[in-house]
DNA sequence: TCAATAGTGTCTCTTAGACAATATTGA
DNA sequence: TCAATATTGTCTAAGAGACACTATTGA
């Protein structure tokens, strides 16, 4: 017999940079359907406590991966009768970005196992439709950063230009000239330089700036 | 008590441009909740016969307008329980574009009128949070003309350059500089001149064109 | 001093934007 | 011929891209 309704729910790409790589989190299933598969931390709709579906993708993601994060974006939904072996499913895709020095902080469930892995070419086989899905995501984030967002939320609270600019092309997947990537973010407001506060090593020290506040993506 | 399982249904923004004006059809609630305001064309998922949320979006404007449209996209996905006075609801927005000259293919349902209503500033009180979809509709709508996509689906079968700069200049709302925009069309496959086949009148003929073959935006 | 990276400058080539000039029709 | 619109050209300024140069640190 068929269902009356369908399964709503809503999935999260995380994404964070790790050693120049666009890496997302994906959560391995530990039970039917797809056992053994990797697959976005996910959940069903809870129409009691969830105001809407961001809430669903918050709060998923939470008790999935013990994990809040600040920026979430809806990027697409995904529908059918046969996407999920359990049912005609709904699901709406949000993408999610951590900066990398709270990559330790996520931790699976008792159950599943949780990797971060490479977006542009994930070593996971995915469950379900999820490579579908994890293409539409990297493509919406590349569309932000190529019309000039900065993906300040990948970053630590304190970063350098070339920090940014390394996170940049992590998500382009491609090199960018530093000379014009600077003078675009010549008196860019969403960017503040840090008194006196420089990156050291052996080399010339680095200004460190911090995002304006308020700013969202 | 609760519902157990959200409402799950599409609506459609149609797109049209009417007297250099970017217009959106809008249908006048005949029944509660809301009945007098204007929505969007739009219904609930059946889950026996739609084979995902497209199909439901393409079957409703089929069933509330009579129309078929060549190209439909998704927009965003809207929630809660409250948007939607009969209970918990999401609903994935589309758009579609509908040339011109099929204007008067568009029929309400006996019971339902409907009307072509100016996009940017619709002069109708429109039910539920359909004035929150219309701007997500109309922004992304921009967006891809922005980012150089051509509404072809808007125009006739054959049209002139000046006509697509016009359609261009309504979805923007504002004005082209002409030299540029026919620059920006040199050797552009997507168009396809009609040898021999002009738009007369009392001034210089204008080439025809018409969309290449396999055209979807 | 050198290696390494930060940060700036310069040159060229392409393009956007504004506007002018020319072309072709019907009246 | 004129009015109207199509179509093309030209000039200028801004920006992108490539690459070189200078600056500042630790070793």
């Amino acid at each position: 017999m068929k269902q009356l309704f369908p399964m709503v729910m809503a999935d999260v790409a995380l994404f964070i940079v790790l050693n120049q790589q666009l890496c997302v989190l994906l959560v391995e299933r530990s039970n039917a359907p797809q056992a053994g598969r990797w697959a976005f931390p996910g959940g069903i709709l809870k129409p009691d406590t969830d105001h809407n579906l961001d809430d669903t993708a918050r709060r998923v993601l939470l008790e999935k991966t013990r994990v809040d994060v600040p920026y979430l974006e809806q990027v697409a939904t995904f529908s059918g009768p046969d996407r999920d072996p359990r049912g005609w499913s709904v699901s709406t895709l949000y993408y999610a970005l951590l900066p990398h020095d709270r990559a330790p902080a996520v931790a699976g469930h008792k159950t599943e196992a949780v990797a971060w892995c490479n977006a542009q070419k994930p070593e996971h086989r995915l469950a379900f439709d999820h490579d579908l899905l994890l293409k539409a995501a990297v493509g919406k984030l590349r569309d932000k950063i190529e019309r000039n967002a900065l993906p300040l939320h990948l970053l630590p609270e304190k970063f350098t230009l070339t920090e940014l600019q390394q996170t940049c092309e992590a998500i382009l997947g491609h090199g960018l000239d530093k000379s014009v990537f600077r003078r675009h973010l010549k008196d860019d407001s969403r960017l503040v330089p840090l008194p006196g506060e420089f990156l050291l090593g052996s080399q010339r020290p680095a200004q460190l700036y911090r995002s304006a506040p308020g700013f969202r993506f």
